[in-house]
DNA sequence: CTCCGGATTCGT
DNA sequence: CGAATCCGGAGT
């Protein structure tokens, strides 16, 4: 009989050595307690952290270069200002896990769950610069979705597993590095839509809209 | 059940 | 600026 090895598993060490424009990185997890925080303050420290996909065997790498910040049931941009329903419940649930939505029927959203249960707070992704294993452009929510295979069926995901997380390495990024701007298409929040809760790395070329 | 619009992207 | 394309939320 035929002794099948199991699939290759990527070492963090083995893939970056010498690869990666950020040196030998190791890619932890981040901890629940990470994301257990006020989401502009974790939106903000996600600036410079890794987006990291693993799908057979395939490891996949993005550097956050752009977020925005939903503050829960009071913010009338987020999804979770109309209650808990089918698609939103992930989001009311605890932090640290992944709130990942289709939009237009044809682009994924990816989001991180923020704050104690039931706030209902989150962060979307909105750009990443291509560290590892990603084709095509990643300078969108849309866009960075499908060039690292995140779609709904990872809505829900823990985000402190080996397959699908959030990783921070890199010291905290200055405030003065960090542009401020209102949020993308939410024209319809009234008196939310013009707060500052978009943030991004000035001047880095990855930004969907800089 | 129907209707409507959207945390987007791309092409005109 | 409009189309693509489909699901969720709201209303009947």
């Amino acid at each position: 009989m035929d002794h099948d090895l199991p699939p290759p598993r990527p070492e963090h060490s083995e893939v970056f050595a010498g690869s990666s424009p950020y040196g030998e990185v190791s890619l932890n997890p981040l901890p629940r307690s990470f994301y257990d925080r006020d989401t502009v303050v974790v939106a903000k420290e996600l600036l410079g952290a890794f987006l990291v996909t693993v799908k057979d065997g395939t490891r996949r790498t993005g550097r956050i270069v752009e977020v925005e910040a939903y503050l829960g049931t009071q913010d009338k941009a987020c999804h979770s200002s109309r209650g808990i329903t089918p698609r939103t419940r992930i989001m009311f649930g605890p932090p640290g896990h992944a709130y990942v939505y289709m939009i237009y029927g044809m682009h994924h959203c990816m989001n991180v769950v923020t704050e104690r249960e039931g706030q209902a707070c989150a962060v979307l992704i909105r750009a990443v610069e291509p560290v590892e294993n990603i084709e095509g452009r990643t300078n969108g929510p849309g866009l960075l979705c499908r060039s690292m295979g995140i779609d709904r069926t990872l809505n829900g995901h823990d985000l402190e597993s080996p397959d699908f997380y959030l990783s921070k390495e890199e010291a905290a990024v200055a405030p003065s590095a960090i542009a401020e701007r209102p949020r993308i298409g939410v024209h319809y929040a009234g008196e939310w839509t013009d707060r500052l809760l978009r943030f991004y790395l000035e001047g880095n070329p990855f930004v969907s809209k800089p």
